[in-house]
DNA sequence: TAAAGATATTTCATGCTTGAAATATCTGCA
DNA sequence: TGCAGATATTTCAAGCATGAAATATCTTTA
């Protein structure tokens, strides 16, 4: 665990795996703080969650409405999940569930009127929100994380060969 | 939400907070994507959580334990949070409650042996892991990122003037 | 020293999350 | 046609997470 001085005529242990696992930890760290506080505002002013926001965020994308198991794909959840959240926005009146013509089994899910106005006043929050606590970093940088992200993404897709 | 040409002579609705948005999609991406991939891995190969891995860290570290209120604070949890953790960690063994000489109301949490076993397994393969899942990343790159998150976290301290 | 206030922790209600099992319905094929 | 397998969704149990309320125990102060 501490780095000490024997000769190690093998192959040396990798300090690069101590460089990823602290890019990790950045990442987790930094992540976890934006997302604490959009948690935080989201129940404070507008008495909702994060995982309620997603689905109506994907929702309002598709205004003729999606098919349970087609949230719960977009948003990578399980659908006994999806089941929850949409049943409390529907008691709200803020979604509903419409049936499909050809297929008693599913549902197609819409934003009501009322949701979709909820969900612009949300979002418009979100952005504000967002652009407050990245505020403090240089509009470059901004850019270069966001690529340095993505290609990211890119190698995260496959587990290594 | 689209670019439309429209003159704007006012001052213009800032692409920056577009750029900010970006970045902490990608961001949450990335982050999830990992996080996701550990908690899948800690469960199938240990039966354990990400929270309990966390707790066990944070112990870990401590070889005199932490009393519930250190544990909740450095994890930036809830207190009510620790209790249910503890609970099961302590029902398997894994971690005990000692009681605080001068002060009835407090527990020390500490790790049993073991614990402490279970935990350096873990700790070795999530260090496997991570280099796994980040091992698609060239080192220049690692190095880049963590420092442009170590100034991002830096930033997010004071949620702007 | 007794009451008031501060601390440490647990309990509780609510909601998110998963994976597995249960339902209901649809589709294709013998 | 009838039924076997595929699909769409819900239900369920367990754990995580929060904030608020409840307990228990200090500590301070009048």
């Amino acid at each position: 665990m501490n780095q000490e001085m024997r000769p190690d005529p093998q192959t040396r242990p990798e300090p690069l795996s101590k460089a990823r696992l602290r890019l990790w930890l950045r990442l987790l760290k930094a992540s976890r703080h934006i997302e604490d506080e959009v948690r935080r505002r989201l129940r404070a002013d507008y008495a909702s969650t994060l995982p309620r926001f997603d689905v109506m965020s994907a929702l309002a994308r598709a205004p003729e409405g999606l098919k349970m198991g087609e949230i719960s794909e977009r948003l990578r959840v399980s659908g006994g999940n999806v089941t929850g959240i949409v049943d409390r926005l529907a008691e709200e009146g803020l979604a509903a569930r419409i049936a499909v013509p050809g297929d008693r089994r599913a549902h197609r899910v819409t934003l009501t009127d009322k949701g979709r106005a909820a969900f612009a006043d949300h979002a418009a929050a979100h952005e504000a929100w967002i652009d407050d606590l990245l505020g403090g970093l240089d509009p470059e940088e901004v850019t270069a994380l966001a690529q340095s992200l993505d290609r990211l993404d890119a190698t995260l897709k496959e587990p290594a060969p």
